[in-house]
RNA sequence: GCCUCUGUAGCUCAGUGGACAGAGCACCGGUCUUCUAAACCGUUGGUCGCAGGUUCGAGUCCUGCCAGGGGCGCCA
């Protein structure tokens, strides 16, 4: 299928190349020329304000419209544009040509709007990436729901794309991780020791003791913290990997930190920082102020390795190995992106919360100081995901906490059995990942019967409903003469030609939230036309019920599409 | 204090420097003898936080201010 806003873009460079040429404009450099849909039906299905050339031409923005037209070649899908004032040219698509499109988006099927944006290269998102320390939270499912959208729309863009987990179990958090596990399971035989506040609070610890208990009975009394780690990883691992499962997102690599440990990549990686004179050894920073010195003496540190990332436009330099010997996370960090860069992906995006900036922008500056482009890296902020409920006595909203270690959250789990995965992947992902997220649980439960979700996915079922009882019928579309169909049916099918520029913008702005406000969309237009235009009654002529039930099965073809690249499913019932 | 994101309808939020700022929810009033009404049709609703600036044109870009979130660790 073809991006129509891109050939009137291509076309429109050309007329106004071929007016420089014959003298008629005066030579400029021709600057980018933005196509886009006009908010009113009246003003066409594509328009480019030629005002932006007034200057450069010094002509009446009017005069060059109507230039720029006389010089355009026939256009298969716009065989006449119009000339608007101040200076626009509005672009009509052909009713002959929509109707064509039909069987094109039916001949494209579950490949519609197969883009070759990205030739096949590699690219990468990495996403989620939590620690095996507890269930997924509210707070993760955002990003995983942003991140396996992102990669859908990747793939859809010609991409190779891989989805990877990145995730760390050595460190503070996974020792109180094991510890946790070990004294909730002498609990259960009957100690009376209790759980230092900063320690995994949650119940899934506590249940998980009973098994242990049920299992092994006591024998496990003296087996080390590393052991109930392990064992604590496996079992939060493995039900890590079910949530995700039940909202249809699988990773294809899972990355472990301590790898770059074990390999010993993360002291190669500071000896080339070093090498390229980026490190050095002292106990304070270089820039450090007097406050700053006078803590680190109060603190009594050792001389400890930094980075000089304040020279890559940093606001101070970052510790990479503690005075301890110990690295910071930021090394192994520095360390796994240039591991992924050297993998070669074109693209490697990731998804994180803002939370996470300063961090990533320290990562950036790593990659810089190994002499590498941190180019192909392209991060996704998303802004904070708070559940929240209504306090019916305080009379306003109240977060949810999701404190993992206080035991305190909504899971996805939770999340999912009180709506449905569909929702929470639509609602996690209906929104920028720059706008605060509240989401109101009680509020997703209560629309559960009318909300977008199963507006859209209705859509989906009307059009399977229509396919099944023509099928009882023994009633198909042979010979279906599409010049039979209405303006209702070409509206539909004008929108549904925007999906290839809406996922070649989601994919190059990484915006994948894009998709499900065009989904909202798309569906706002079905719905009046299935309600106008029958197919299967006495009143309708067979040649006319043919057309129509061709068309009904082009749109369920742009509907799966798009619910697919949302990671929704399309169902045939409700 | 510094960095960063946000501020658009009663609520939740869209909005490529372009034409008269949109949707969902909520509210109000209509529509099921036809392929499922989880739908459709209609009505109501706005000093785009405030003040300047750039521009032919600003919700969008710049500056300042106000308000809220996040970050500023030899934590991860």
């Amino acid at each position: 299928m073809k991006l129509l806003n891109k050939e009137l873009e291509k076309a429109i460079e050309g007329a106004i190349q071929a007016a420089q040429d014959s003298g008629e404009l005066p030579p400029f450099e021709i600057p980018a020329i933005p196509v886009s849909a006009p908010k009113r039906a009246s003003q066409g299905d594509l328009s480019y304000p030629a005002m932006g050339l007034a200057k450069l031409a010094r002509k009446n923005p009017l005069e060059i419209a109507r230039m720029i037209v006389a010089k355009l070649p026939a256009l298969d899908f716009a065989p006449e544009l119009q000339v608007a004032p101040p200076g626009f040219i509005n672009c009509f698509i052909a009713s002959d040509y929509l109707k064509c499109q039909i069987d094109a988006i039916i001949a494209e099927g579950e490949a519609l709007f197969q883009l070759e944006i990205g030739c096949g290269k590699p690219a990468q998102v990495e996403f989620v990436s939590a620690n095996p320390s507890g269930p997924i939270t509210i707070g993760h499912t955002r990003g995983a729901v942003v991140g396996d959208a992102m990669a859908r729309l990747l793939e859809a863009a010609g991409y190779d794309v891989q989805r990877e987990y990145y995730y760390n179990n050595a460190g503070n958090q996974m020792f109180k991780l094991g510890n946790s596990l070990k004294l909730r399971y002498r609990q259960q035989l009957g100690d009376v020791v209790e759980l230092p506040p900063d320690y995994y609070q949650g119940e899934y610890l506590v249940d998980q003791a009973a098994d242990l208990v049920a299992q092994h009975g006591d024998s496990l009394r003296g087996e080390s913290w590393e052991f109930f780690r392990d064992a604590a990883e496996a079992r939060m691992f493995d039900w890590i990997k079910r949530s995700l499962a039940s909202i249809d997102i699988k990773h294809d690599a899972f990355f472990n930190e301590t790898s770059l440990f074990a390999s010993e990549t993360i002291w190669t990686v500071l000896d080339r920082m070093r090498k390229n004179g980026h490190v050095y050894e002292a106990a304070h920073w270089e820039g450090a102020d007097e406050d700053e010195i006078a803590d680190v003496k109060a603190k009594g540190y050792e001389p400890a390795t930094w980075f000089r990332s304040s020279s890559f436009g940093d606001e101070k330099d970052r510790v990479m190995v503690k005075s301890d010997g110990v690295p910071t996370y930021t090394l192994p960090d520095i360390a796994y992106h240039c591991d992924k860069l050297e993998r070669g992906f074109d693209i490697a995006v990731n998804v994180l919360g803002t939370d996470h900036f300063s961090q990533a922008q320290v990562v950036k500056h790593g990659i810089r100081a190994l002499g590498m482009d941190p180019a192909p890296i392209h991060v996704i902020f998303n802004q904070m995901v708070r559940a929240v409920r209504w306090n019916e006595k305080r009379g306003e909203y109240e977060a949810v906490k999701q404190s993992k270690r206080a035991g305190d959250f909504d899971t996805l789990d939770d999340l999912v059995e009180m709506t449905s995965a569909d929702a929470v992947r639509y609602h996690m992902l209906a929104r920028s990942p720059n706008s605060q997220l509240d989401f109101d649980v009680d509020q997703v439960v209560k629309q559960s019967n009318d909300n977008p979700v199963y507006y859209i996915q209705n859509a989906y079922v009307r059009c399977a409903g229509i396919f099944r009882e023509a099928e009882e019928r023994g009633f198909d579309d042979a010979g279906a003469d599409l010049a039979l169909l209405g303006e209702g049916e070409l509206k539909f099918i004008r929108k549904a030609l925007e999906l290839g520029n809406v996922i070649e913008q989601a994919v190059i702005n990484y915006e994948p939230h894009k998709i499900a406000f065009f989904a909202q969309e798309l569906a706002s237009v079905f719905h009046p036309v299935y309600d106008q235009v029958r197919v299967l009654h006495s009143e309708v002529p067979a040649d006319t019920a043919k057309a129509r039930l061709r068309f009904y099965r082009a749109a369920a073809v742009v509907f799966y599409r798009v619910l697919r690249l949302m990671g929704m499913s399309a169902p045939e019932r409700m």
